[in-house]
DNA sequence: CGTCACTTTGATGCTGATCAAAAATGGTGG
DNA sequence: CCACCATTTTTGATCAGCATCAAAGTGACG
C-alpha cells in the first residue's frame, strides 16, 4: 500500500499502540483499495483471508438462509468487520458488500495472527476491538427481539440523529429499502411506518428527516444505553 | 477456592495453556461457588466485576426493556458468560440467573484484564473464547431474522438431539415456558408449533421428544453450518 | 389430596408480510 | 434541458403468523 496513507491508518486505535517496526510489517502485506459501490466484498462461507477495516464510506454485512437475506449491519468509519473469523481462522459467517464508494484496509488473516502473539499491545486492541463488535451484536439482538418494528425505526432515527450531532433530524445514509433490510421489515412496512411516526412529529422529505417534537418521539421510542448508546 | 478443584479447572481450555504460577494467582482471588436454581446472579447494568464461568448446570443468559424480557442465551458447562463486558471493563449487556443447580467459578474482572497483559498465552485464551462467543451470537441473530418460529424451533431440536449424540430425539434441558422465550415465541405458541411438528414425525411427551422422521424433520429445517453448527 | 405452576386448547385480534399497482425519483442519452 | 426508462417508494387490499386473553387440563410437590 502507498506510503502516503500510512499516517493515518496508523492513527487509527487498532494500530495506535502498535511497535512501530511491527506497524510497518502489517503494513507491507496490507492493501488500502477503493472500491464502486455494491460490489460484493466477501461471501458467507468463505475462509477468512483478511480482515477489512472501513477507513471511508459504509458496509452492509448481510446473511442469507434459505432463499431469504438479512442486513445485521452497517458499518462506517473507522471500524474493523469479520474480525472473529480471522483471529479463529474460521469461515466467515456473514457476506458484505459496499454501501457507496469506500476504502478499505485489508490485512492478511495470517499476518494479524501472527502479530497478535508478537506484539502485546496490539492484542490489547484487538481484544478491545473484538469486545466492542460483541456488544454490538448483542444490542442488536436485544433490539430485535425485544422491540416492534416501530419501536426499532423510532430508536433507529434518534440514535442516527445523534451520531450526525444533530437533535432535530437525520439524513438517511442509505436507501429506504436497504434500512428496512437491517430494521427487520419490509419496505412497504417501512413506508407506512414512517407515515406512523407523523403523529409523532417526523416528517419525511426523501433522505431528510425532521423531528418537530423530539420528546413525544423519544417517548415512543424509550431509548436505553443498554441497547441505543454508540460507545462499548 | 478449595485446592480439590484446581485440577478440574486447570483443564479448562481458557486456563490449560498459561503459566502455572499465573493460574495459581488468578484462581486465589476466584470462588467456585454453588447455587439453587433461578437464582438471580447478574443484572444489566452492573458493573463487571466477575468473569463467570459455568462449570456444572446451566445459566439463562436475558435481556430486558421496557416490561418485556428475553432469553438471549442459554449457557452449560463449560463456557464462559460476560466475557466482553469484564474485558472492557463496562456494564453487563445480559441479565443471568441460574437454570438449574449449578457450580459457577467467579475469577475478578480486574484479575482477568491483568493477567492478559502478563501472560500472552492466557491472552490469546481469551481472544479464542471471545471470538467464540461473538460468532454464536451472530450465529442467533441470523437464526432469529432470517427464520420462522417453527423453522427456530425445528432447528433447535435438531441441533439439541445432535448436542446429546442421539439422533432419534433429545431430553429438553429447561421448561417449555423458558424454552419459547429462548425461541422468540410465546408458551401458547410453542405448544401450537409442537403441535404442527407431529406432522413431521415429532412426538412429545413431557420433556421428551422423540423423531420417528428426522429426514422430514431436517427438510423442514434446512440446517446450515454458518447457523446451525455447534464448534466456533 | 389440594394447591400452584406449567401446559394445552380455543377464540379473537394485532402486527407485519405479501401481492398488486400507482406514484415518485433518479439516472441516461438524445 | 427534456423525455424516457429503471428503480425506489408509496398506497391499497388481503392474508399469514403470532400474540393475547381466557379457561381447562396436567403434573409436581408439600
Amino acid at each position: 500500500m502507498r506510503t502516503a496513507d500510512l499516517p493515518e491508518v496508523r492513527q487509527l486505535s487498532l494500530f495506535s499502540d502498535m511497535d512501530e517496526a511491527n506497524f510497518a510489517e502489517l503494513m507491507q502485506g496490507s492493501f488500502l483499495q477503493r472500491f464502486p459501490p455494491q460490489v460484493d466484498l466477501i461471501h458467507e462461507g468463505d475462509p477468512a483471508d483478511f480482515l477489512y477495516i472501513v477507513i471511508e464510506g459504509g458496509v452492509e454485512l448481510f446473511g442469507t438462509w434459505n432463499g431469504r437475506e438479512t442486513t445485521l449491519e452497517f458499518v462506517y468509519p473507522v471500524a474493523t468487520f469479520i474480525l472473529a473469523a480471522v483471529l479463529r481462522d474460521a469461515e466467515y459467517l456473514m457476506s458484505a458488500r459496499t454501501l457507496e464508494k469506500s476504502r478499505l484496509l485489508m490485512v492478511p488473516a495470517e499476518l494479524i495472527r501472527s502479530m497478535m502473539d508478537r506484539d502485546p499491545a496490539f492484542a490489547r486492541s484487538i481484544v478491545h476491538e473484538l469486545s466492542c463488535r460483541y456488544r454490538a451484536v448483542v444490542k442488536s439482538l436485544k433490539d430485535n427481539k425485544l422491540r416492534s418494528s416501530i419501536e426499532r425505526l423510532a430508536n433507529f432515527l434518534l440514535r442516527e440523529s445523534r451520531h450526525q450531532d444533530r437533535h432535530d433530524g437525520l439524513l438517511l445514509q442509505v436507501d429506504k429499502k436497504t434500512l428496512a433490510q437491517r430494521l427487520g421489515m419490509t419496505p412497504e412496512n417501512l413506508s407506512r411506518a414512517f407515515g406512523t411516526l407523523q403523529e409523532y412529529g417526523v416528517t419525511v422529505d426523501g433522505r431528510d428527516i425532521t423531528f418537530s417534537d423530539i420528546k413525544a418521539l423519544t417517548i415512543l421510542a424509550k431509548p436505553v444505553a443498554h441497547i441505543d448508546d454508540p460507545d462499548c
